[in-house]
DNA sequence: TAGCGTTATGTCATATCAAACATAGCGAAT
DNA sequence: ATTCGCTATGTTTGATATGACATAACGCTA
């Protein structure tokens, strides 16, 4: 049968989300556009949105996970610390490893 | 620091929800109260939510899930097949191994 | 036959969430 | 001083999901 096993994780700190799938993917834009304007709009997300979705993830982070420059050449910027960019890689690993683990879990039951 | 991992599990299929935890946790309660209404009622679902994720569930399955009768003793019930009863202790099990997982997934990268 | 609790649906109001629009301030460059 | 692109917010509208209410049919029981 065509069952698939989707899988969704997040990361939480203090009860609230901290780092998901939507947030990392505006990460890599940010970090690709070299700012959060130019990194929505090349995901189709408003910057409204994406604003807040940054403004959750240095909320809750202790250290910085971006540097926000506002005014100056070309407008200003942000740019993901060293910081930001290992929670990327590590967040993406354990989603990477989650799905071959559930992938293998779904053989195991083929007799539903 | 106090990250937690999070995580969702769904099965698919053709594209579209078939088991999620809301409709394991409406199938328990159908198991042990013995009818949708009741079912529905003691998780403060209502009835119409209820119905729908049932009807999903029984749309997407080959096999049925349950058995809906309607009039009669009691006004009717509705019961999970041995096919039904497979299907929750599958996803349990999974979703169980796949939040194992994920925790030891975090304990290796505790250099956060 | 009248009543009961259930399955099975439809309709309509509402509440929640996302998008659209608007505006302000910043600082370098011209 | 003016312009420009960006960060940073508020407000207002619109869509979408949720809940409340209503109704019909069914078949046993009394």
């Amino acid at each position: 049968m065509s069952f698939k096993v989707k899988s969704k994780i997040w990361i939480e700190v203090g009860g609230q989300e901290f780092l998901g799938e939507g947030k990392v993917r505006l990460l890599k834009a940010i970090e690709q556009t070299g700012s959060l304007s130019k990194g929505a709009r090349s995901i189709n997300m408003s910057y409204k949105k994406a604003w807040h979705l940054l403004d959750g993830v240095n909320r809750c982070a202790k250290k910085p996970v971006t540097t926000n420059s506002v005014g100056g050449k070309g407008g200003g910027g942000t740019a993901l610390t060293p910081y930001g960019k290992s929670l990327i890689a590590a967040f993406d690993q354990m989603n990477l490893n989650c799905r071959e683990f559930l992938d293998q879990q779904m053989k195991a039951i083929r007799n539903l």
